[in-house]
DNA sequence: TATTGTTATACTCTATAACTATA
DNA sequence: TATAGTTATAGAGTATAACAATA
């Protein structure tokens, strides 16, 4: 039977393809965009993680995103590098670093928030409101 | 108002976050379900265009999944030293590789649908079976 | 002793460039 | 000259191990 064409062998249906690829289409219109901010999606969601907490270590902020510690170390350094983030020692914990976005970071940070909705508004531009508000129900259940 | 915490502060709930995780688990289950038979879900994806279309040549296949040919020859070289497929070269174009599942290759493809759409079952479990084909539905939308 | 940040290193995945053989 | 497959190599991304500073 696998040798005779059936309803599900077209590769670009199953779910797997379909989930990995609308994945890939999303990060690439959202690095584009927030590319003349100086970040790409993966830096936007470590300074969404610091824009609505109280300053807070390195590691803090790389358990949130789910990412190494050393992963975290260069992201930071580039971002520190670009003025978007500042690093410090806690005074009350000198083995930690406070890391906070500087005046022209949160600038940038607002800048990139509206880029970022509209880049989802635009990849979800071809269903309704209502389905697109299912479709994110329905992620958010499947990640539960 | 970027210090504020609002609604879409949380960075579980963006869509890019939501679509690669879900991605990934899915690719995880995957992975896990097919390994007994000595595959993983990239390995799967070439399978199936190999079983549902006349013998291909490597760079057919390769195109079809939209990877590079010398990517294919790695993803190939590791399923032929495990007897999945065979490679000879086509009588008609010697360039040619005709790649083809071997007996115990499609009997190996054949168990590995079935642990296949298992997985997409499992992974889709809770939500409804409406809700499954509408999320199926929107995410070829997306992509199209 | 344990933790945080850092560095060095390695591993995975994938692509580009160059080579061989065929056409 | 162009194409299919192969090989060598390089780059991105991320993790593990070891180390320094601090608790």
């Amino acid at each position: 039977m696998s040798t005779e064409p059936n309803g599900t062998a077209d590769p670009h249906e199953v779910l797997g393809y379909l989930l990995k690829h609308a994945a890939l289409k999303l990060a690439t219109m959202t690095d584009a965009a927030l590319a003349p901010f100086g970040i790409d999606g993966k830096d936007f969601g470590a300074l969404r993680v610091l824009a609505h907490r109280e300053p807070a270590s390195q590691l803090q902020v790389a358990q949130t995103l789910g990412i190494d510690r050393t992963t975290m170390v260069a992201l930071l350094d580039v971002l520190e590098r670009k003025g978007i983030v500042t690093r410090r020692p806690d005074p009350a914990d000198r083995r930690r670093n406070v890391v906070e976005l500087t005046e022209p970071g949160l600038r940038a940070f607002d800048a990139a928030q509206v880029a970022h909705a509209e880049v989802e508004r635009a990849f979800l531009a071809g269903i309704s409101p209502g389905a697109a508000q299912d479709f994110r129900s329905t992620l958010r259940t499947l990640l539960a």
